[in-house]
DNA sequence: TGTACATCAGTGAACGCGCGTTCACTGATGTAC
DNA sequence: TGTACATCAGTGAACGCGCGTTCACTGATGTAC
Protein backbone atom coordinates (compact mmCIF):
# COMPACT_ATOMS: atom_id res chain seq x y z
CA UNK A 1 0.00 0.00 0.00
CA UNK A 2 1.21 3.36 -0.84
CA UNK A 3 2.35 5.89 1.87
CA UNK A 4 -0.23 8.19 0.86
CA UNK A 5 -3.43 5.78 1.47
CA UNK A 6 -2.52 3.38 4.42
CA UNK A 7 -5.86 2.51 6.32
CA UNK A 8 -4.68 4.25 9.24
CA UNK A 9 -4.23 7.13 7.13
CA UNK A 10 -7.17 6.91 5.55
CA UNK A 11 -8.65 6.72 8.99
CA UNK A 12 -7.05 9.77 10.69
CA UNK A 13 -8.21 11.44 8.23
CA UNK A 14 -11.72 10.56 8.55
CA UNK A 15 -11.60 11.06 12.60
CA UNK A 16 -9.51 14.52 12.05
CA UNK A 17 -12.67 15.74 9.30
CA UNK A 18 -15.71 14.24 11.74
CA UNK A 19 -13.52 16.20 14.64
CA UNK A 20 -14.11 19.54 12.51
CA UNK A 21 -17.66 18.93 11.76
CA UNK A 22 -18.43 18.45 15.25
CA UNK A 23 -16.03 22.09 15.80
CA UNK A 24 -18.01 23.68 12.54
CA UNK A 25 -21.59 22.01 14.64
CA UNK A 26 -20.70 24.08 17.26
CA UNK A 27 -19.69 27.19 15.93
CA UNK A 28 -22.98 27.31 13.97
CA UNK A 29 -24.78 26.87 16.91
CA UNK A 30 -23.27 28.93 19.87
CA UNK A 31 -20.79 31.09 18.06
CA UNK A 32 -16.78 30.61 18.36
CA UNK A 33 -16.31 31.77 21.82
CA UNK A 34 -18.67 28.34 22.47
CA UNK A 35 -16.40 26.23 20.57
CA UNK A 36 -14.48 23.72 23.34
CA UNK A 37 -12.43 20.73 22.75
CA UNK A 38 -13.63 18.73 25.72
CA UNK A 39 -17.65 19.48 24.00
CA UNK A 40 -16.59 18.18 20.92
CA UNK A 41 -14.86 14.99 21.82
CA UNK A 42 -17.86 14.43 23.47
CA UNK A 43 -19.46 14.53 20.40
CA UNK A 44 -17.35 12.76 18.57
CA UNK A 45 -17.41 9.86 20.88
CA UNK A 46 -13.81 10.39 22.55
CA UNK A 47 -12.04 11.47 25.74
CA UNK A 48 -11.06 15.20 25.33
CA UNK A 49 -7.31 14.45 25.66
CA UNK A 50 -7.96 12.28 22.31
CA UNK A 51 -8.14 15.27 20.41
CA UNK A 52 -4.62 16.07 21.10
CA UNK A 53 -3.49 13.02 18.79
CA UNK A 54 -5.52 15.26 16.05
CA UNK A 55 -4.75 18.71 16.43
CA UNK A 56 -1.73 20.08 18.65
CA UNK A 57 -4.07 23.43 20.17
CA UNK A 58 -7.19 24.75 20.10
CA UNK A 59 -5.82 27.60 18.55
CA UNK A 60 -4.34 25.08 15.79
CA UNK A 61 -7.92 23.32 14.87
CA UNK A 62 -9.46 27.02 14.92
CA UNK A 63 -6.65 27.56 12.09
CA UNK A 64 -7.71 24.78 10.22
CA UNK A 65 -11.17 25.45 10.35
CA UNK A 66 -9.94 29.12 8.68
CA UNK A 67 -8.01 27.73 6.34
CA UNK A 68 -10.75 25.29 5.43
CA UNK A 69 -12.82 27.71 5.09
CA UNK A 70 -10.69 29.57 2.28
CA UNK A 71 -10.08 26.47 0.33
CA UNK A 72 -13.89 25.78 0.24
CA UNK A 73 -14.54 29.32 -1.14
CA UNK A 74 -12.01 29.01 -3.09
CA UNK A 75 -12.89 25.70 -4.63
CA UNK A 76 -16.15 26.72 -5.35
CA UNK A 77 -15.51 29.64 -7.12
CA UNK A 78 -12.76 28.28 -9.20
CA UNK A 79 -15.18 25.33 -10.21
CA UNK A 80 -17.86 27.87 -10.75
CA UNK A 81 -15.70 29.79 -13.26
CA UNK A 82 -14.30 26.32 -14.26
CA UNK A 83 -17.85 25.58 -15.50
CA UNK A 84 -18.24 28.77 -17.73
CA UNK A 85 -19.99 31.04 -14.96
CA UNK A 86 -19.47 34.68 -15.69
CA UNK A 87 -19.01 36.95 -13.16
CA UNK A 88 -22.67 37.26 -12.05
CA UNK A 89 -22.79 33.29 -11.92
CA UNK A 90 -19.56 34.22 -9.56
CA UNK A 91 -21.28 36.45 -7.18
CA UNK A 92 -24.29 33.90 -6.79
CA UNK A 93 -21.78 31.14 -6.46
CA UNK A 94 -20.33 32.69 -3.45
CA UNK A 95 -23.60 33.87 -2.18
CA UNK A 96 -24.71 30.56 -2.16
CA UNK A 97 -21.22 29.29 -0.49
CA UNK A 98 -21.59 32.37 1.99
CA UNK A 99 -25.51 31.35 3.23
CA UNK A 100 -24.68 27.83 3.33
CA UNK A 101 -22.72 28.51 6.42
CA UNK A 102 -22.69 31.99 7.62
CA UNK A 103 -20.79 31.19 10.50
CA UNK A 104 -18.36 29.70 7.75
CA UNK A 105 -18.15 32.96 5.77
CA UNK A 106 -17.45 34.82 9.08
CA UNK A 107 -14.76 32.76 9.88
CA UNK A 108 -13.25 34.46 6.87
CA UNK A 109 -14.81 37.90 7.20
CA UNK A 110 -15.86 38.38 10.46
CA UNK A 111 -14.81 40.01 13.28
CA UNK A 112 -10.94 39.73 12.85
CA UNK A 113 -8.94 39.34 16.09
CA UNK A 114 -6.59 41.76 17.08
CA UNK A 115 -2.84 40.68 17.00
CA UNK A 116 -4.07 37.56 14.86
CA UNK A 117 -2.05 36.78 12.24
CA UNK A 118 -3.22 34.21 9.44
CA UNK A 119 -1.02 31.57 8.12
CA UNK A 120 0.97 32.22 5.48
CA UNK A 121 -0.86 29.52 3.14
CA UNK A 122 -4.28 31.24 3.90
CA UNK A 123 -3.21 34.53 2.64
CA UNK A 124 -1.51 32.56 -0.59
CA UNK A 125 -5.65 31.51 -1.21
CA UNK A 126 -6.59 34.21 -0.29
CA UNK A 127 -5.00 35.51 -3.28
CA UNK A 128 -5.48 32.65 -5.78
CA UNK A 129 -9.63 33.51 -4.65
CA UNK A 130 -8.73 36.95 -6.33
CA UNK A 131 -6.89 35.60 -8.77
CA UNK A 132 -10.07 33.69 -10.00
CA UNK A 133 -12.24 37.37 -10.07
CA UNK A 134 -9.27 38.85 -11.91
CA UNK A 135 -9.60 36.06 -14.76
CA UNK A 136 -13.66 36.27 -14.95
CA UNK A 137 -13.37 40.16 -14.96
CA UNK A 138 -10.41 39.71 -17.84
CA UNK A 139 -13.29 37.38 -20.18
CA UNK A 140 -15.02 40.80 -20.03
CA UNK A 141 -14.51 44.31 -22.15
CA UNK A 142 -13.27 46.79 -20.73
CA UNK A 143 -14.90 50.10 -21.14
CA UNK A 144 -15.05 53.52 -20.28
CA UNK A 145 -11.68 55.53 -19.69
CA UNK A 146 -9.07 55.50 -17.21
CA UNK A 147 -9.95 57.15 -13.84
CA UNK A 148 -7.20 58.82 -11.14
CA UNK A 149 -7.72 55.67 -9.14
CA UNK A 150 -7.05 53.22 -11.97
CA UNK A 151 -3.17 55.63 -12.49
CA UNK A 152 -3.11 54.60 -8.60
CA UNK A 153 -4.23 50.53 -9.34
CA UNK A 154 -0.51 50.78 -10.69
CA UNK A 155 1.20 49.22 -7.97
CA UNK A 156 -1.45 46.65 -6.88
CA UNK A 157 -1.18 45.11 -10.34
CA UNK A 158 2.24 44.08 -8.70
CA UNK A 159 0.46 42.28 -5.76
CA UNK A 160 -1.39 40.44 -8.70
CA UNK A 161 1.43 39.20 -10.14
CA UNK A 162 -0.23 39.50 -13.31
CA UNK A 163 1.78 42.30 -15.85
CA UNK A 164 -1.14 42.15 -18.43
CA UNK A 165 -4.11 42.90 -16.54
CA UNK A 166 -4.85 46.39 -17.37
CA UNK A 167 -5.68 48.14 -14.36
CA UNK A 168 -9.42 49.13 -15.30
CA UNK A 169 -10.08 45.69 -14.52
CA UNK A 170 -8.44 45.51 -11.04
CA UNK A 171 -10.36 48.64 -10.35
CA UNK A 172 -13.84 46.53 -11.24
CA UNK A 173 -12.76 43.73 -9.39
CA UNK A 174 -12.04 45.68 -5.84
CA UNK A 175 -15.28 47.44 -6.26
CA UNK A 176 -17.19 44.13 -7.23
CA UNK A 177 -15.84 42.49 -4.58
CA UNK A 178 -16.50 45.04 -1.84
CA UNK A 179 -20.01 45.37 -3.02
CA UNK A 180 -20.35 41.62 -2.72
CA UNK A 181 -19.23 41.55 0.68
CA UNK A 182 -21.17 44.84 1.70
CA UNK A 183 -24.47 43.06 0.81
CA UNK A 184 -23.61 39.52 2.31
CA UNK A 185 -22.05 40.65 5.64
CA UNK A 186 -24.93 42.99 6.23
CA UNK A 187 -27.95 40.02 5.06
CA UNK A 188 -25.92 36.93 7.26
CA UNK A 189 -25.56 39.05 10.53
CA UNK A 190 -29.21 40.09 10.24
CA UNK A 191 -28.82 43.76 9.72
CA UNK A 192 -32.06 43.11 7.22
CA UNK A 193 -34.05 41.51 9.80
CA UNK A 194 -37.51 43.42 9.64
CA UNK A 195 -36.84 45.75 6.79
CA UNK A 196 -39.68 44.28 4.69
CA UNK A 197 -37.32 43.79 1.55
CA UNK A 198 -35.77 40.69 0.47
CA UNK A 199 -32.02 41.04 0.68
CA UNK A 200 -32.08 38.51 -2.66
CA UNK A 201 -33.74 41.28 -4.88
CA UNK A 202 -30.97 44.03 -3.62
CA UNK A 203 -28.46 41.55 -4.49
CA UNK A 204 -29.72 40.96 -7.82
CA UNK A 205 -30.37 44.31 -8.08
CA UNK A 206 -26.69 45.51 -7.19
CA UNK A 207 -24.98 43.02 -9.84
CA UNK A 208 -27.37 44.22 -12.79
CA UNK A 209 -26.37 47.72 -11.61
CA UNK A 210 -22.73 47.08 -11.63
CA UNK A 211 -23.17 45.65 -15.29
CA UNK A 212 -25.55 48.12 -16.01
CA UNK A 213 -22.69 51.00 -15.51
CA UNK A 214 -20.50 49.15 -17.83
CA UNK A 215 -22.43 48.86 -20.60
CA UNK A 216 -21.11 50.29 -23.92
CA UNK A 217 -23.26 52.49 -25.37
CA UNK A 218 -23.65 54.56 -21.82
CA UNK B 1 -30.14 69.00 44.16
CA UNK B 2 -32.41 67.66 42.14
CA UNK B 3 -32.83 63.65 41.57
CA UNK B 4 -31.28 63.43 38.25
CA UNK B 5 -27.59 65.43 39.90
CA UNK B 6 -26.77 64.13 43.09
CA UNK B 7 -23.25 63.89 43.95
CA UNK B 8 -24.05 59.72 44.42
CA UNK B 9 -25.73 59.61 40.79
CA UNK B 10 -22.63 61.79 38.77
CA UNK B 11 -20.14 59.79 40.58
CA UNK B 12 -22.12 56.42 39.46
CA UNK B 13 -21.78 57.35 36.47
CA UNK B 14 -18.28 58.49 36.19
CA UNK B 15 -17.24 54.94 37.59
CA UNK B 16 -19.60 53.25 35.08
CA UNK B 17 -18.06 54.97 32.08
CA UNK B 18 -14.84 54.12 33.72
CA UNK B 19 -15.78 51.03 33.30
CA UNK B 20 -17.00 50.25 30.04
CA UNK B 21 -14.27 52.54 28.88
CA UNK B 22 -11.30 49.89 30.43
CA UNK B 23 -13.87 47.12 28.65
CA UNK B 24 -13.45 48.65 25.62
CA UNK B 25 -9.79 48.89 26.02
CA UNK B 26 -9.74 44.98 26.77
CA UNK B 27 -11.39 44.31 23.61
CA UNK B 28 -9.56 46.50 21.28
CA UNK B 29 -6.38 44.50 22.57
CA UNK B 30 -7.58 41.29 22.36
CA UNK B 31 -11.05 41.08 20.93
CA UNK B 32 -14.44 39.88 22.83
CA UNK B 33 -13.21 36.86 23.46
CA UNK B 34 -10.72 37.97 26.09
CA UNK B 35 -12.94 40.65 27.95
CA UNK B 36 -13.07 39.41 31.59
CA UNK B 37 -14.63 41.23 34.59
CA UNK B 38 -11.88 40.27 37.04
CA UNK B 39 -9.37 41.99 34.64
CA UNK B 40 -11.79 45.14 33.90
CA UNK B 41 -11.89 45.44 37.77
CA UNK B 42 -8.10 45.14 38.35
CA UNK B 43 -7.88 48.16 35.66
CA UNK B 44 -10.02 50.52 37.34
CA UNK B 45 -8.73 49.58 40.94
CA UNK B 46 -11.42 48.15 42.13
CA UNK B 47 -12.57 43.83 43.39
CA UNK B 48 -14.14 41.75 40.89
CA UNK B 49 -17.79 41.80 42.88
CA UNK B 50 -17.38 45.42 42.84
CA UNK B 51 -18.49 45.34 39.11
CA UNK B 52 -21.77 43.74 40.10
CA UNK B 53 -22.88 47.73 41.65
CA UNK B 54 -23.03 48.89 38.03
CA UNK B 55 -23.50 45.44 35.79
CA UNK B 56 -25.53 42.80 36.43
CA UNK B 57 -23.70 40.21 34.32
CA UNK B 58 -20.94 39.89 31.84
CA UNK B 59 -24.05 39.86 28.87
CA UNK B 60 -25.57 43.04 30.92
CA UNK B 61 -21.81 44.85 30.05
CA UNK B 62 -21.71 43.54 26.69
CA UNK B 63 -24.93 44.71 25.58
CA UNK B 64 -24.66 48.30 27.24
CA UNK B 65 -21.49 48.54 24.93
CA UNK B 66 -23.55 47.52 22.02
CA UNK B 67 -25.84 50.03 22.88
CA UNK B 68 -23.55 52.41 23.39
CA UNK B 69 -21.74 51.87 20.27
CA UNK B 70 -25.31 51.66 17.57
CA UNK B 71 -25.77 55.25 20.06
CA UNK B 72 -23.06 56.87 19.09
CA UNK B 73 -22.62 55.97 15.04
CA UNK B 74 -26.42 57.10 15.35
CA UNK B 75 -25.52 60.51 17.06
CA UNK B 76 -22.11 60.82 14.82
CA UNK B 77 -24.21 60.57 11.63
CA UNK B 78 -27.00 62.76 13.31
CA UNK B 79 -24.25 65.08 14.16
CA UNK B 80 -22.50 65.59 10.50
CA UNK B 81 -26.11 66.12 8.69
CA UNK B 82 -27.45 68.71 10.84
CA UNK B 83 -24.25 70.18 10.90
CA UNK B 84 -24.64 70.62 6.66
CA UNK B 85 -22.58 67.43 5.32
CA UNK B 86 -24.60 65.78 2.38
CA UNK B 87 -24.53 61.82 1.66
CA UNK B 88 -20.85 61.93 0.85
CA UNK B 89 -19.68 63.69 4.08
CA UNK B 90 -22.04 61.20 5.70
CA UNK B 91 -19.83 58.79 4.49
CA UNK B 92 -16.60 59.99 5.55
CA UNK B 93 -17.97 60.17 9.14
CA UNK B 94 -19.00 56.87 9.24
CA UNK B 95 -15.81 56.00 7.63
CA UNK B 96 -13.61 58.26 10.34
CA UNK B 97 -16.21 56.73 13.26
CA UNK B 98 -15.14 53.32 12.39
CA UNK B 99 -11.24 54.32 11.88
CA UNK B 100 -11.31 55.56 15.42
CA UNK B 101 -12.52 52.07 17.02
CA UNK B 102 -12.69 49.16 14.71
CA UNK B 103 -13.50 46.64 17.25
CA UNK B 104 -16.69 49.17 18.17
CA UNK B 105 -17.47 48.85 14.48
CA UNK B 106 -17.44 44.96 14.40
CA UNK B 107 -19.52 45.11 17.70
CA UNK B 108 -22.35 45.96 15.63
CA UNK B 109 -21.61 44.63 12.40
CA UNK B 110 -18.78 42.17 12.81
CA UNK B 111 -19.57 38.61 13.91
CA UNK B 112 -23.14 37.99 15.08
CA UNK B 113 -23.76 35.60 17.67
CA UNK B 114 -26.11 32.66 16.79
CA UNK B 115 -29.26 33.26 19.31
CA UNK B 116 -28.27 36.34 20.10
CA UNK B 117 -30.90 38.60 19.95
CA UNK B 118 -30.09 42.55 20.01
CA UNK B 119 -32.78 43.91 22.91
CA UNK B 120 -35.58 46.40 21.46
CA UNK B 121 -34.08 49.62 22.02
CA UNK B 122 -30.74 49.28 19.86
CA UNK B 123 -33.46 47.95 17.00
CA UNK B 124 -34.80 50.98 17.13
CA UNK B 125 -31.50 53.07 17.02
CA UNK B 126 -30.59 50.76 13.59
CA UNK B 127 -34.03 52.13 12.17
CA UNK B 128 -32.65 56.22 13.94
CA UNK B 129 -29.34 55.59 11.81
CA UNK B 130 -31.40 54.59 8.62
CA UNK B 131 -33.60 57.26 8.99
CA UNK B 132 -30.68 60.04 9.31
CA UNK B 133 -29.41 57.98 6.11
CA UNK B 134 -32.93 58.61 4.26
CA UNK B 135 -32.99 62.12 5.29
CA UNK B 136 -29.53 62.86 3.25
CA UNK B 137 -30.87 61.08 0.36
CA UNK B 138 -34.17 62.78 0.59
CA UNK B 139 -31.92 66.41 -0.21
CA UNK B 140 -31.19 65.26 -3.60
CA UNK B 141 -33.06 65.16 -6.62
CA UNK B 142 -34.60 61.79 -7.53
CA UNK B 143 -32.96 60.79 -11.13
CA UNK B 144 -33.61 57.78 -13.69
CA UNK B 145 -36.60 55.72 -13.67
CA UNK B 146 -38.07 53.23 -11.61
CA UNK B 147 -36.59 49.82 -11.52
CA UNK B 148 -38.18 46.33 -10.94
CA UNK B 149 -36.52 46.73 -7.14
CA UNK B 150 -37.75 49.94 -6.36
CA UNK B 151 -41.59 48.53 -6.91
CA UNK B 152 -40.56 45.74 -4.60
CA UNK B 153 -39.58 48.68 -1.89
CA UNK B 154 -42.87 49.47 -1.31
CA UNK B 155 -43.30 47.37 1.44
CA UNK B 156 -39.70 48.34 2.78
CA UNK B 157 -41.28 51.64 2.94
CA UNK B 158 -43.78 51.03 5.62
CA UNK B 159 -41.01 49.90 7.88
CA UNK B 160 -39.31 53.31 7.27
CA UNK B 161 -42.42 54.78 8.83
CA UNK B 162 -42.15 57.56 5.83
CA UNK B 163 -44.96 56.98 3.34
CA UNK B 164 -43.72 60.47 1.65
CA UNK B 165 -39.98 59.33 0.67
CA UNK B 166 -39.70 57.97 -3.14
CA UNK B 167 -38.82 54.26 -3.22
CA UNK B 168 -35.81 55.61 -5.64
CA UNK B 169 -34.70 57.15 -2.66
CA UNK B 170 -34.84 54.11 -0.30
CA UNK B 171 -33.40 52.24 -3.14
CA UNK B 172 -30.59 54.45 -3.28
CA UNK B 173 -29.89 54.63 0.33
CA UNK B 174 -29.60 50.23 1.02
CA UNK B 175 -27.21 50.23 -2.13
CA UNK B 176 -25.12 53.45 -0.62
CA UNK B 177 -25.32 51.84 2.54
CA UNK B 178 -24.27 48.22 1.71
CA UNK B 179 -21.55 49.41 -0.48
CA UNK B 180 -20.05 51.43 2.42
CA UNK B 181 -20.21 48.31 4.79
CA UNK B 182 -18.32 46.64 2.26
CA UNK B 183 -15.22 48.49 1.92
CA UNK B 184 -15.02 49.43 5.72
CA UNK B 185 -16.11 45.57 6.91
CA UNK B 186 -13.14 44.46 4.73
CA UNK B 187 -10.84 47.18 4.82
CA UNK B 188 -10.90 47.16 9.11
CA UNK B 189 -10.46 42.95 9.11
CA UNK B 190 -7.20 43.74 7.39
CA UNK B 191 -8.47 41.96 3.70
CA UNK B 192 -6.46 44.69 1.76
CA UNK B 193 -3.19 44.36 4.02
CA UNK B 194 -0.56 44.33 1.60
CA UNK B 195 -2.52 44.02 -1.60
CA UNK B 196 -0.18 47.58 -2.44
CA UNK B 197 -3.28 49.68 -2.90
CA UNK B 198 -4.80 52.92 -0.69
CA UNK B 199 -8.17 51.60 0.83
CA UNK B 200 -9.04 55.45 1.39
CA UNK B 201 -8.86 55.92 -2.18
CA UNK B 202 -10.80 53.34 -3.33
CA UNK B 203 -13.28 54.75 -0.86
CA UNK B 204 -13.43 57.85 -2.51
CA UNK B 205 -13.76 56.53 -6.11
CA UNK B 206 -16.85 54.39 -5.56
CA UNK B 207 -18.30 57.37 -3.57
CA UNK B 208 -17.63 59.06 -6.89
CA UNK B 209 -18.95 56.31 -9.01
CA UNK B 210 -22.40 56.17 -6.70
CA UNK B 211 -22.85 60.03 -7.89
CA UNK B 212 -21.56 59.93 -11.26
CA UNK B 213 -24.50 57.33 -11.89
CA UNK B 214 -26.80 59.16 -10.44
CA UNK B 215 -25.91 62.08 -12.39
CA UNK B 216 -28.44 64.10 -14.89
CA UNK B 217 -26.89 63.59 -18.20
CA UNK B 218 -25.77 60.43 -17.93
C1' DT C 1 -26.99 72.24 63.47
C1' DG C 2 -27.10 67.61 65.41
C1' DT C 3 -28.62 63.12 65.74
C1' DA C 4 -30.67 58.58 64.05
C1' DC C 5 -31.43 55.99 60.39
C1' DA C 6 -31.31 54.39 55.48
C1' DT C 7 -28.89 53.80 51.38
C1' DC C 8 -25.48 51.98 48.82
C1' DA C 9 -20.39 51.45 46.99
C1' DG C 10 -17.01 48.37 47.56
C1' DT C 11 -14.37 44.29 49.99
C1' DG C 12 -12.69 39.62 50.85
C1' DA C 13 -13.59 34.99 51.15
C1' DA C 14 -15.57 31.43 48.95
C1' DC C 15 -18.24 28.63 45.42
C1' DG C 16 -18.45 25.42 41.59
C1' DC C 17 -17.30 24.96 37.00
C1' DG C 18 -15.37 23.82 32.78
C1' DC C 19 -11.66 24.87 30.45
C1' DG C 20 -7.10 23.48 27.94
C1' DT C 21 -3.56 20.59 28.59
C1' DT C 22 -0.01 16.85 30.60
C1' DC C 23 1.10 12.38 31.61
C1' DA C 24 1.74 7.51 32.10
C1' DC C 25 -0.70 3.82 30.44
C1' DT C 26 -3.11 0.06 27.41
C1' DG C 27 -4.19 -2.25 23.55
C1' DA C 28 -4.79 -2.49 18.74
C1' DT C 29 -2.63 -2.04 14.20
C1' DG C 30 1.25 -2.08 11.13
C1' DT C 31 6.18 -3.46 9.78
C1' DA C 32 10.44 -6.28 9.27
C1' DC C 33 12.61 -10.45 8.82
C1' DT D 1 3.16 -17.66 7.47
C1' DG D 2 4.76 -16.59 12.13
C1' DT D 3 7.10 -14.07 15.43
C1' DA D 4 9.22 -9.77 17.57
C1' DC D 5 9.11 -5.22 17.68
C1' DA D 6 7.57 -0.42 16.66
C1' DT D 7 4.04 2.73 16.00
C1' DC D 8 0.32 5.14 17.40
C1' DA D 9 -4.90 5.96 18.69
C1' DG D 10 -7.22 6.56 22.62
C1' DT D 11 -8.06 6.41 27.97
C1' DG D 12 -8.45 8.02 32.73
C1' DA D 13 -6.68 10.56 36.27
C1' DA D 14 -4.96 14.71 37.41
C1' DC D 15 -3.20 19.64 37.06
C1' DG D 16 -3.73 24.57 37.70
C1' DC D 17 -6.29 28.30 36.27
C1' DG D 18 -9.30 31.98 35.80
C1' DC D 19 -13.70 32.56 35.09
C1' DG D 20 -18.49 34.55 36.58
C1' DT D 21 -20.98 34.96 40.45
C1' DT D 22 -22.86 34.81 45.64
C1' DC D 23 -22.70 36.27 50.13
C1' DA D 24 -22.17 38.51 54.48
C1' DC D 25 -19.79 42.36 55.80
C1' DT D 26 -17.89 47.38 56.54
C1' DG D 27 -17.78 51.99 56.14
C1' DA D 28 -18.83 56.11 53.81
C1' DT D 29 -22.45 59.11 52.03
C1' DG D 30 -27.05 60.95 51.95
C1' DT D 31 -31.77 61.92 54.15
C1' DA D 32 -35.30 63.17 57.69
C1' DC D 33 -36.60 65.51 61.62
Amino acid sequence: MSAAGTARERYRSQVSEEIKARAREQIATAGISALSLNAIAKHVGMSGPGLYRYFASRDDLITELIRDAYRSLADTMRASLDTGADVTGLAYAVREWAAQDPQRYFLIYGTPVPGYHAPEDTTRISSEIMAVLIEAFSALPVEGQDTAFDAHLASHREWAYDDSVPEATLHRCLSFWTRLHGILSLELAGHFTGMKFDPALLFADELATFHRAAEPGR
